[in-house]
DNA sequence: ATATTTACAATCATTCATGTATGTTTGTAT
DNA sequence: ATACAAACATACATGAATGATTGTAAATAT
């Protein structure tokens, strides 16, 4: 049994992968780090090594997700864009397609949103997954006031109802997606639930 | 300390009320039998006297919400309509208010959307969930299909993305309303949402 | 070559929730 | 008045999960 580092940053990531696997299936205060270590082929001394407690192997997989679309978006903010319902519109597809195709980022983003209890209190899941929403919820906000100030907002939508409902329709496209078993074809729903949706935020 | 049967009756409500706000606190797996008892002021013997298990408790709670608004979908399944999409808005902003005016309902609409966790073999809990979201589907689907037979959906949607489209909108707004802990105006989000979605599915 | 970490495995003590079994009081039927 | 059942409280037995401690082989530093 050799010890490298190699090996050590090896065993981390099964770790995380059996985690990702364990967490998918039975959820999150379903899954025993026994249960985890089994799977990796490890002992819960391995993870309890590599991380504080079942928490941080959550925090650990959650930082492993990040949307390319992130990179667009931020870049628009920074720089403008003649066209923020555009951007959106576009990067939003994107996202889907991405989603659809990922099965890695599925299970996280299933674990996170399925397998994850919101509560009073939220733990410090709950607690991050909370932030990142809301952190996206000011980009998307951000975007649709600049879309404002050039006059291209339908009348009738607020800068904040059209930032809300963009963002529900969005969450519950991918929740429902995942708590069906992926039963139905998320491309195709997303593509026309997007256009839309930005197409009655146009001014005509 | 007398026992009659309206006795019994009392306090299987007062234990109803006390899973409800635990439940609602600390999600579902985060609530032992021994809180909601405290909570109710009896012991875990009156619970287990009542109910034959924490699912079952959770079902008695499920099985108390229940929407005005599924009769009046009901009867337009039954009797037809002549506007479908038309009686889709109008019931979908009615439950809008409806929830947003009911704490009761919204703590367990919360506890079952948010404090639960959805996994690959499901609880008894969260499969009842799946059942009503799938009725509903069904629903939804026929009455978007009797508008298509009446000529009345706009091309570009087929019956099935429109009605998948609609439920994860709906879905995701009382999702990310309850998430964010209210933190938005959920009438004036889910009525544009709605007149945005199906006025963009009206043929016009 | 030896000392010291590293990267785990193995064991143990503790907590906590559950389910069950039993005890006790009160209402109710006869 | 008595017997029985309803409506709980109390006590216990069990199992699962956690966190901490200890042991140890191999890798690395000296």
């Amino acid at each position: 049994m050799r010890r490298t580092k190699e090996d050590a940053a090896k065993t981390r990531e099964e770790v995380l992968i059996a985690a990702a696997a364990v967490f998918y299936e039975n959820g999150i205060s379903g899954s025993s780090l026994e249960k985890i270590a089994q799977r990796a082929g490890v002992t819960r001394g391995a993870i309890y090594w590599h991380f504080k407690d079942k928490a941080e192997v959550l925090t650990a997989l959650h930082s492993e997700i990040r949307l390319p679309q992130e990179a667009i978006v931020d870049h628009a903010l920074e720089h403008g864009h003649d066209d923020p319902l555009g951007l959106i519109e576009q990067a939003s597809i994107e996202v889907v397609h991405i989603l659809a195709n990922d099965e890695q980022q599925q299970r996280v983003f299933a674990i996170m949103i399925l397998g994850c209890e919101f509560t009073e209190d939220p733990s410090e899941t709950a607690q991050r997954i909370i932030t990142a929403n809301a952190e996206m919820y000011e980009k998307l906000q951000k975007l649709i006031d600049m879309a404002d100030q050039q006059g291209k907002l339908a009348s009738g939508w607020t800068i904040d109802t059209a930032a809300r409902a963009f963002q529900c329709s969005m969450n519950g496209l991918f929740a429902e997606w995942l708590r069906s078993g992926k039963s139905f074809a998320v491309v195709d729903v997303g593509e026309k639930l997007v256009r839309s949706l930005i197409g009655s935020m146009r001014r005509s």
